[in-house]
DNA sequence: AAGTTAACTGAACGCCGGTTCAATTCAAGG
DNA sequence: CCTTGAATTGAACCGGCGTTCAGTTAACTT
């Protein structure tokens, strides 16, 4: 056999990074074989090398992608006020966004580590891109005197850990529904850094 | 050649141990190799089993040990106050002994998966019951009507995630010292559930 | 000093890893 | 309908994997 009937570029393509990514979510990059990814996705293990250079890219893209479009949807965000509105707005879109895409937040944050030196840096530079973002408005706030906040940068850091913890637990149909977990987390973090919530 | 002068498995166990947790931080479990880790200890990968009776094991002793010694040092703390000195003294404790073993910590919660399910239960349930020393705390603020929290489960998990995260920044000889990070976290804990800093 | 036990080697076993490539089959355009 | 190019197979390559074990040497006991 070779071909197979009714295949395309435009499916199996996204057919191999979505298997790609919820298998690299759940076992780790390390621990899934191309021979796994391509089981399921109903291919030979040779057929994948026609979508990405080596199992490396297969994860640098993925992350790349998922980091790209997390900055652009922040920069889509409406035009900001005063640093309390903005903290707010920051922490509903970081929770809304990261509980949309739990296997791509994970692997972003896990698998740096697999990441040879030249990918890793170009990855983690778009991720502090994404914390100055929070970073800048912790600053703002605290020299408008809106914030009690000892160390910016610490409390960048904490708050991050804090809302991305949401995708630890949070299930679609759960006991609580996205726009409440988005309130509630969005008022402890103005709580934590001393702006009334 | 066969036994190495010097050799004693009071040495050679420890090493071992030492090793894996390092090079598991570093690498991940399933990157890492038994002939890797015999080759950082000084011995070939066949001495590795006097010690351990396979890879699997390496890892979940790891993370028991961590886990039971988490929750030995958790109940030696001084006897508890009303729920806001609880609190504070959890979060103080919790940064601390985190920052003092950061690759224990990260292999505890990002190795979860690489067990096997009646191992992972077994630490599951330890961590549970570090996670609902804390709840319980918050149950006892609420109820008293010292913590205002929507929800306290949310809030439990919330906090970890934040206190945990302090694992991903924080090093020895840097800008901060550990006292002082450790003072700010706790304030930053006891604001976000509302009892003033 | 001899005998016993503890510590370790080195080679082997079978298996699975990522990756390549000639051969093959399907889809599409003229 | 025929040709050209896209999509895929299947086998192979080579290396590394976890694990076992008979054999060897050091440390300890008597």
């Amino acid at each position: 056999m070779a071909r197979k009937t009714g295949s395309h570029s435009e499916i199996t393509g996204p057919r191999i990074r979505a298997v790609a990514e919820r298998l690299f979510a759940r076992h780790g990059y390390a621990a899934v074989s191309m021979r796994q990814i391509a089981a399921e996705v109903g291919v030979q293990a040779g057929a994948l090398y026609l979508y990405t250079a080596d199992k490396q890219s297969l994860l640098a893209d993925m992350m790349r992608d998922h980091l790209e479009g997390l900055l652009t949807a922040l920069a889509a965000l409406p035009p900001p006020g005063d640093p309390r509105a903005r903290l707010e707005q920051f922490a509903r879109f970081h929770v809304g966004y990261h509980i949309a895409r739990p296997d791509a937040v994970f692997i972003a944050y896990m698998e740096l580590r697999n990441l040879e030196p030249a990918q890793f840096e170009a990855i983690e530079a778009l991720r502090r891109r994404y914390e100055d973002a929070l970073e800048t408005i912790l600053r703002d706030g605290r020299a408008a005197g809106v914030f009690a906040i000892p160390d910016t940068k610490l409390a960048t850091l904490a708050l991050i850990a804090m809302l991305t913890g949401v995708t630890n637990w949070y299930r679609e149909g759960g006991r609580l529904g996205r726009a409440e977990v988005e309130a509630i987390y969005a008022d402890m973090a103005l709580k934590a850094v001393g702006a009334a919530g």
